[in-house]
DNA sequence: AATCGATGTTGGAACGTTCCAACTCAAGCG
DNA sequence: CGCTTGAGTTGGAACGTTCCAACATCGATT
């Protein structure tokens, strides 16, 4: 049996197919009993909508992309829940790809995603994308919105959060504490989110009036192992660092296993910060103190700020910051240093 | 300026629509001269591929759809990466929706992606879901599978991980170090993996010759609360458990510290095991003994056979179960026991 | 010389919808 | 009574592709 349409639809209930498409998109001009004699042989025949078909005739699609740089990761997973419930409530449905980090695989996605015609999409770009990446799809009108990763030199909307101010905040927090060399651990130079960290910490300590040592910023993978090589070397200075902001909770995870490693214990004799508030930084061993980052806020505000764009049909280039916050927990050693205020 | 279609590629190439498309889809009837000619207009153009028109005039899309029930749940993350990247890499797209749990959600969902024609559908059903949600995609012949957990009652492909068996094994083990009473603690009846690993569970004890005591099996949320509320009913017995098979590793998470609320610790003065594996299990303290799912080779084994039924055109109710296998980290006391092999 | 097969190429009809201009019909008006 | 108005409905063209049957060309075979 061939798929029903809309002409069959139409045959059944008696009517044009013009007057079943009306139906179909609850125009107020239909007679409340045509609609009714519509919607009964749309279920009689058990009728399936062909968006497709749609779509090809009108403008628009109601399809939006969302390309994830790394959706195992439960901080970007959060980011792209945040993104997908809102455009389900406005309708809209998401196609989702993963990238891995490559940026072949994301030139290849976002070439699918433009043959299916996504009418916005919003992408947390894969390290190393540059702004003719893009391109296409900004040539083309179509909104685009960098989530939690910007591009330098594009002129794309964006929401990124506060990285700089969470990394002062941070880096403040360990001074009161008492603490006095600070290393910045983790992270490569190239990714825009280390980069404002790492000048969020310098700025903390210039304010303070302490000179940054560059001895004191090392650079690693940002993952677990990363952490660990990276906590080895500032430990290994003539003048060791005795605190470090990690880049994220993931190479704080590895910097407390790395002092583990040298005999010292995150929050008793060193002071450890990482970034993002993954959900397992409150339930580690000793308990991560971090700056909480809100990626599923950061996603519903990526998601809004496409629609709107989708919505009016034009095109902007808002780039919005989203504040973040320090959550003191046990290893910056607020415990044994007696002091535990929450700071906002 | 209007959309450059296949048609203004025919005509600055200098030929016809019908060899552009030709060209498009690869077709080894056309002379390389030509396709190069071609080439040459597509790119000049900057023409884009329209995938709706192509869809509807020929059978089938290139879209699978695919139903998460909990996208922020690292599980089911990986899950839907494993998924992701074998559509990917045959160049099938995923419309992906995340149901959080619910059944209504879920339907809408399902809805806009019949809506869409998706050519395959793989599914982690939300709870409470039955064979009646999919039965518009049998009709129409779209191949369906289900992923991780199955619904009663429908006949659809699935892949599910061997949960009797991973139960049967984590009892055996705790009964070869020693304990007696043994509880199961966590999940609700209501949910497929719980029931399986609760059956394997009483088929291991069964083998033993003890019988199960009904005191011995709390449901509970499957949750860290869930968990701890769980251990907590089975320590207050008048004869109280002295391990516990968790429903899952965030139950057991949460068991491990209703332990502690009891002045007990895992590993050392009760066994508990968990099950999945999740990231943390390895990381947590003590390290958490537990079933390992693979769960990215579970997402990959439902794509691939979504891809078998996408390509040869028929539909197919294959059951596959994954094995599982036990990882001995500290939570049973595996090490205090003196016993630490690894079981397949 | 006529026929054949293989190789490239082609125009037109479909696919299922939306949009538009046009139609019918009855009510309201001068 | 003829005219306008508005509500409700309608047929046909369009969207950009694929598929099909048909065509031209040419070297090989009868």
């Amino acid at each position: 049996m061939r798929k029903a349409t809309i002409i069959d639809v139409a045959r059944t209930a008696g009517v044009s197919k013009s007057t079943v498409s009306l139906v179909l998109q609850g125009s107020p001009r239909v007679r409340p009993e045509t609609t009714e004699k519509v919607q009964a042989a749309i279920h009689r025949l058990g009728y399936v909508y062909n968006r497709g078909a749609a779509n090809l005739r009108s403008a628009r699609t109601n399809v939006v992309g969302m390309v994830i740089n790394d959706l195992a990761n439960p901080f970007f997973a959060e980011l792209a829940v945040g993104i997908e419930s809102v455009f389900r409530t406005s309708g809209l449905l998401s196609l989702i790809a993963h990238t891995a980090e490559s940026p072949n695989r994301q030139a290849d996605v976002l070439k699918a995603m433009r043959e299916q015609a996504v009418c916005g999409l919003i992408i947390c770009p894969a390290r190393g994308t540059d702004a003719s990446a893009l391109s296409d799809f900004s040539r083309a009108d179509t909104p685009v919105v960098l989530a939690m990763r910007c591009i330098p030199g594009s002129r794309l909307a964006s929401v990124i959060p506060d990285n700089a101010r969470g990394a002062t905040v941070a880096v403040r927090h360990l001074l009161d504490l008492g603490y006095r060399r600070i290393a910045f651990v983790g992270g490569h130079g190239d990714m825009s989110a280390q980069r404002d960290r790492r000048e969020g910490y310098a700025e903390a300590l210039a304010t303070a009036g302490t000179p940054v040592d560059p001895a004191l910023i090392v650079e690693s993978a940002p993952t677990r192992d990363g952490g660990i090589a990276a906590i080895g070397a500032v430990l290994a200075l003539d003048d060791p660092a005795d605190a470090a902001l990690c880049f994220n909770d993931v190479v704080a995870f590895g910097a407390v296993l790395g002092l583990r490693h040298h005999g010292r214990e995150a929050g008793r004799d060193f002071g450890i910060i990482g970034f993002d508030d993954v959900r397992e930084a409150g339930e580690h061993v000793p308990a991560l103190t971090t700056i909480a980052v809100d990626s599923a806020g950061i996603g519903a505000r990526a998601a809004q700020a496409a629609l709107r764009m989708i919505e009016s049909g034009r095109i902007s280039a808002e780039e919005q910051t989203t504040s973040v916050h320090l959550v003191v927990r046990e290893s910056c050693g607020a415990r044994t240093h007696g002091i535990g205020r929450q700071v906002a």
